[in-house]
RNA sequence: GUGGGUGUAGUUCAGUUGGUUAGAACGCCAGAUUGUGGCUCUGGAGGCCGUGAGUUCGAGUCUCAUCAUCCACCCCA
């Protein structure tokens, strides 16, 4: 038979079984959301590409080699999202919502795009959840939005998430200190991995979580970027750690942890896990203050997060547990002849009217392969409707589970016989 | 973009130093039971052995290329 083709590389069907474990899992995080206050919105698949090259900076590695950006009929650049915040900041500054009271706290859960080689928790198609809060400089700010992660963790149940924390300073004293390693480094060049080498130049900063075990010895005498942030990012960071503290939300300080992305200051963190691969961050976040100026609009402070959804799935599955399961019809109506088909179709309306889970037989099967079907598909109850029962009115109701069956009057059948 | 692993039935996988007609389990269909699923038994359908070239009397097996896929680097959720 041999398909013509299979689906493109980096992305994955989510088939039934699977699907309603993405459903509930969804469903709590969006009821996570409204307890927190933080509202759904939606903006395009697609932006201009400036989006992306302004937002997320057009030096970073998302934005030079890894979007989908293609030319319209119309000879304009637009871009697959390849992460959800710079659209979110778009539409908040397009649409005016810092009208409607500030801070603003949006939510959304989205499919994203980036060309990249797949592997374990990394497709090229991928689904974020993530929330923005815009307005709101203070610290409790930052601890609300990293409280409202942990809570997701705990309340899903997974463990061993580690939450790690660092600021990374404000875009005036991040500039100090990336002199200042640079400078650390300089004389040590000949000691770093060839990669290390160009980060020296490109992002320095990344150097102090380089995986080569040289360059590992080498950090340890690095300058700590919270000894060289400036005394107002010192004390932002110290109202945040108050709040977590106070909120007993366990984290460590990890100096290491910069992020890609170019629009983060201050408050940067990350959750993560060891139990799905290499690619252990599932939750990862932080401030991005001057991101509405840097897309034109009026100075916004922001902050936010993004949850990998098929990382988070994966954690789940790793600790056995399940958000959602496949749960078959309430009722398969078995049928044994045209009338009796008839009549089957009609009762699923009926009892489909009072809320049932209700299939009925669509191809004239034998009444084994009926039963079978119904086996299969997790009917819990079976009913039969044949000549002799559409003449008496009543036949038999059976259930499923351990085979009793018991007698029913077709007319009167109510969906609250076959829903509990 | 770089490195490594793997491509055989719907799925998970066997397949001997290269040797006649390529196997198992599960799944699917049918029968045993002409109107009652699961368990059991019996039978059946289903394979360009990823693709193309090469070596050989002979290739699922060896070589090369190519594509796909997985994992890792990089980067990120």
């Amino acid at each position: 038979m041999a398909l013509i083709t299979s689906s493109p590389k980096g992305t994955a069907d989510i088939l039934p079984g699977e699907s309603q474990k993405w459903a509930a899992l969804e469903a709590a995080l969006r009821n996570i959301c409204e307890r927190y206050g933080f509202e759904e919105i939606r903006t395009p698949v697609f932006e201009h590409t400036e989006v992306f090259a302004r937002g997320v900076g057009d030096t970073t590695d998302v934005v030079t080699k890894e979007m989908y950006t293609f030319t319209d009929k119309g000879g304009r650049s637009v871009t697959l999202r390849p992460e959800g915040t710079a659209g979110v900041v778009r539409s908040f500054l397009e649409n005016g919502l810092f009208n409607e009271g500030l801070p603003a706290s949006l939510f959304y859960l989205i499919g994203c795009y980036r060309y990249e080689r797949p592997q374990k928790g990394r497709l090229r198609e991928f689904h974020q959840f993530g929330v923005e809060m815009f307005g709101a400089t203070d610290p409790s700010a930052d601890a609300t939005v990293i409280s409202l992660a942990d809570r997701i963790f705990r309340e899903t149940g997974v463990k061993g998430i580690e939450l790690r924390l660092n600021s990374i300073g404000c875009k005036d004293c991040r500039g100090v200190y990336r002199d200042k390693l640079k400078a650390f480094f300089e004389d040590k060049k000949d000691k770093l991995c060839p990669t290390c080498r160009t980060r020296l130049e490109t992002n320095p900063m990344r150097i102090l979580d380089c995986k080569d075990p040289g360059c590992q010895a080498l950090c340890g005498d690095a300058p700590v970027i919270l000894d060289s942030i400036c005394d107002d990012c010192r004390e932002h960071f110290e109202g945040v750690r108050g709040h977590l503290d106070a909120l007993g939300i366990k984290y460590t300080v990890d100096p290491r942890i910069v992020r890609g992305l170019d629009y983060y200051c201050r408050t940067v963190f990350e959750f993560v896990s060891s139990d799905i691969g290499a690619q252990g961050t599932v939750c990862g976040g932080g401030r991005y203050d001057g991101m509405t100026e840097q897309l034109g609009g009026g100075d916004y402070p922001g902050l936010g997060l993004a949850m990998g959804l098929e990382r988070f799935l994966l954690l789940l599955e790793a600790q056995g547990i399940s958000p959602g399961e496949r749960k078959g019809p309430d009722l398969f109506i078995a049928s044994m002849g045209e009338a009796a088909r008839r009549e089957a179709l009609k009762l699923a309306e009926r009892l489909r009217d009072g809320g049932a889970s209700v299939t009925v037989d669509l191809m004239a099967k034998s009444l084994k392969a009926q039963m079978k079907y119904a086996g299969k598909t997790g009917a819990r109850y079976v009913i039969v409707l044949g000549d002799g029962e559409l003449e008496s009115g009543a036949a038999k109701l059976k259930k499923m589970a351990d085979g009793s069956e018991r007698d029913v009057t077709i007319e009167t059948l109510a969906a609250g016989e076959v829903t509990k």
